[in-house]
DNA sequence: CAGTGGTCTAGACCACGTG
DNA sequence: ACGTGGTCTAGACCACTGA
């Protein structure tokens, strides 16, 4: 009988499918937006029930790695869904529906990671990281100025042109060009004050409140891929939450 | 064939079995804290298989309405449970761990709702709405104001003197006191500057950037039940969200 | 029509908590 | 030992999609 009981010492067989399955999304054995086998042809690979498939399925669609569609097929899920979109972009103006959203890229140099960085993106200090500046029209008036890294060996090779040409958001890029796709992520939310640069970018006085949103991205199996901090204007805006 | 296609038309079992469960809910058959029937008996009491019951228990869990508790029963979840707490309050500390937090009531009083309460309520303009003030200290420093108006038919004579006694969260309050869930919110997140009533309630300089927050939260059937609007200071502290 | 996911059931057995 | 929820399986049938 072991002493210590923090381990569970007893992981469900869907448990495991479930990871052999995110498993193959991490090695790319199929990408973003393609079907998955059917739930008979991975009982079948798995050698387990058809039930126990079903279940480990519906849990990563829970968690949004899988949509399923009756009568289709299950499918990786991917950015280029729209439904997908407004999950990682909580700015929505207090009247009228959803804005029509620009990126607007600035800048893009590779550099070596500061303390910050590194601890956030959970990668040695002095690794290098592409760093990002961009900022983000929401129905065409600047709404968001991002500062934006990202571990430079996921990205190899992303340069500012690729990014002026794409007009699709960051993460449906990033699943395109890097087969990288972003699984969930966690925000810290202060309240600042404008300072000259974002003011000016923003078209806004200095010292106008803002919000400062930091974000640590997660890709498959729970790795940070992204870290950015983002200003956001909410004189016309507001940031949406639901609490569960 | 019905031509108009928007309504499903067709309503799985196990989710009229979890509409019956939530009426059960809403009509305080039973309350907060309270254990369920087991399966079986509910089961029986419906007329379907166990496993229909379970199916709809399972997205009741997943709802935070019911807690599984292996061995020991299904609950019906209560605020009173430390977990449940800090998904209401994502205020947290830069570092360290979990703060103590303390309600300080100041205020406590029945008026008629305005136009912008009624309309957050949904309920008619001019109905009888409680207002309540009160400050939110973490670890002991002044952190959150908060303006709250509840529906008063809900909440029936509630007092000061009774917001003082408690030590617990309001949501605990609620529930023991009026049978009051709250399941879930929705909040609407700005960046403002400290007014001076706000600046000297939170120990700042007036014009200091603070979050307005603002909340409506909603019990059984999705029927609002709860309006603030909490401005919280951000200097050492951060609003911490997770996005899925 | 064939193939996919979606629902419902029944039964066997496992894990956990409490007496 | 008993009752609870948790897992796994097998099979029948329903609902949706697309060729």
């Amino acid at each position: 009988m072991s002493s210590h009981a923090s381990v569970p010492a007893f992981r469900p067989l869907y448990r495991q499918i479930q990871d052999l399955i995110v498993q193959a999304l991490a090695d790319k054995e199929w990408l973003p937006g393609e079907m998955i086998p059917s739930e008979m042809d991975l009982a079948a690979r798995f050698e387990v029930s058809q039930g126990t498939v079903r279940r480990a399925i519906d849990e990563l669609a829970a968690e949004n790695l899988l949509v399923r569609r009756q009568g289709k097929g299950t499918f990786v899920a991917t950015h280029a869904d729209p439904r997908a979109f407004f999950r990682f972009l909580r700015l929505v103006p207090d009247e009228g529906g959803v804005p029509r959203s620009r990126s607007e890229p600035l800048e893009c140099q590779t550099l070596r990671a500061g303390q910050e960085v590194a601890k956030a993106l959970s990668i040695p200090y002095g690794d290098p990281v592409i760093q990002l500046r961009r900022i983000l029209r929401l129905d065409s008036k600047p709404m968001v100025v991002d500062e934006i890294y990202l571990p430079a060996d996921l990205f190899p090779d992303l340069t500012l042109d690729q990014l002026k040409a794409s007009d699709r958001s960051l993460y449906t890029l990033f699943e395109s060009l890097f087969g990288v796709r972003m699984v969930r992520a966690e925000e810290k939310i202060r309240a600042v004050a404008a300072d000259p640069v974002a003011a000016q970018l923003l078209d806004l006085e200095v010292g106008t409140p803002l919000l400062s949103v930091e974000r640590t991205a997660f890709t498959y199996g729970d790795r940070a891929a992204e870290w950015r901090r983002g200003l956001y204007s909410t004189v016309n805006h507001h940031y949406f939450n639901e609490l569960g």
